[in-house]
DNA sequence: TAATATAATCTGATATACCAAACATCATAT
DNA sequence: ATATGATGTTTGGTATATCAGATTATATTA
């Protein structure tokens, strides 16, 4: 058999799991703004120290979900009515930021992967249907290049959030299909601009692209 | 004499100014990347208990300036080659897009505030030189209330560490002096496609506006 | 000698204990 | 009756101890 290889994330320590689930409780409306959130209480409803429970919730601080009083303590923020449509606005902005940054600094030999992987893809989209899972998991590849391309990580940890953020709130709309993309085209087109290396073409384009398919989850959400 | 309102946050924990300290550390170049960060090591160099230090390198992995694998330890990131410009880059898309958001979703007591904030502005820059400190607070604040009108928690503090990154870059530059803004006649601009609810137009030109005053700083730099 | 098993050690992960600020309560003095 | 001050409780901030995975050094064996 092939042997399953542990990637670094796979280990999920206790503070990723009170993160993962404090921002779900929040997002989900769960816990309401301005409530109280007591390292004590938290430490003792789930059974573990506080100590992961602070530096979750330090985490949860830096994103802007909790404010923490020094002294007083955290509570949950009052202004946590991000919509998902503002939530993928803010994807866009990012991911588009992102390609124009893979434009201008791209290496050849990252140039020529990516244009591997546009193949690949097309070749999956082709064969249809069966091999659709890959093909969603290529597609998230593609996304990963580019970002990488940027070889920015401050931005690309930003995109990283974000997409906790989109998950969690797609786990509250009980919307757990992963958009199953449209318009391969899109996709060479973008991989198009970054390989003339026309900067502004290739933040547009992938800023078009993000919106589009955000308007089906949109779409998707609203006819629930 | 008028009596001074402690704000929250003005109380820096230790937690703080570890974070501080590293974040400066790394992005001066002080700390090399894949420098192995052991909590104890840096407790016992700064006479403190390695709680904080765990602490400020939970937020640092968020950000993306460091990296760490469980059980192995805490590294600086390899990818922390963000130039000044590609911060500013990213400050303008944030600013952007909390303009946008902001001519979407002000209130007309918001609007109102904006206006008068808008004039205060259009005064002091008519007294000139006596105000001028004056006037690049108020500048701020006026950042500060198109941001608050977003209504967007995780979008201002995304725009919030970014501010955290651009002030520890200009550190390394040392280049303190906060750049006084010309052309407040952009304000203005940006003011009135807000007032007009034009969405477009404010993200637009708020981006333009940041990225006119990233120049300014750009150039300084490089005349060092 | 080289490959492998084993023990010592390093390090982050977690748990626990204590400290000090903030707040609430109640007593006391004016 | 109100303002002031003492006191106890709550809570985050900090320190320290323990646990367990990972690494390295060392010993053992083919």
């Amino acid at each position: 058999m092939a042997i399953k290889r542990i990637e670094p994330g796979e280990i999920k320590s206790l503070r990723d799991i009170v993160l993962e689930s404090l921002r779900d409780a929040i997002i989900s409306g769960e816990l309401k703004p301005g409530e109280h959130l007591k390292e004590r209480d938290l430490a003792g409803q789930m059974g573990i120290s506080t100590t992961p429970i602070k530096e979750a919730l330090r985490i949860l601080g830096h994103e802007g979900l909790v404010e923490t009083v020094p002294r007083r303590g955290t509570f949950v923020s009052t202004m946590v009515d991000s919509s998902v449509e503002e939530l993928l606005m803010l994807k866009a902005s990012l991911e588009g930021l992102s390609a124009r940054l893979a434009a201008m600094k791209m290496s050849e030999e990252e140039m020529e992967d990516l244009r591997r992987q546009i193949q690949l893809m097309e070749k999956l989209s082709c064969a249809k249907e069966e091999k659709r899972e890959q093909l969603t998991e290529e597609n998230e590849n593609f996304h990963v290049m580019i970002r990488a391309g940027a070889k920015n990580s401050i931005i690309t940890q930003m995109i990283m959030n974000v997409v906790a953020y989109d998950q969690a709130i797609r786990k509250r709309a009980l919307q757990f299909n992963v958009e199953v993309e449209e318009g391969f085209s899109e996709h060479r087109q973008i991989y198009e601009a970054i390989q003339e290396r026309n900067a502004e073409l290739a933040e547009q384009r992938m800023k078009n692209h993000i919106m589009r398919t955000a308007e089906n989850v949109l779409k998707n959400l609203k006819n629930r």
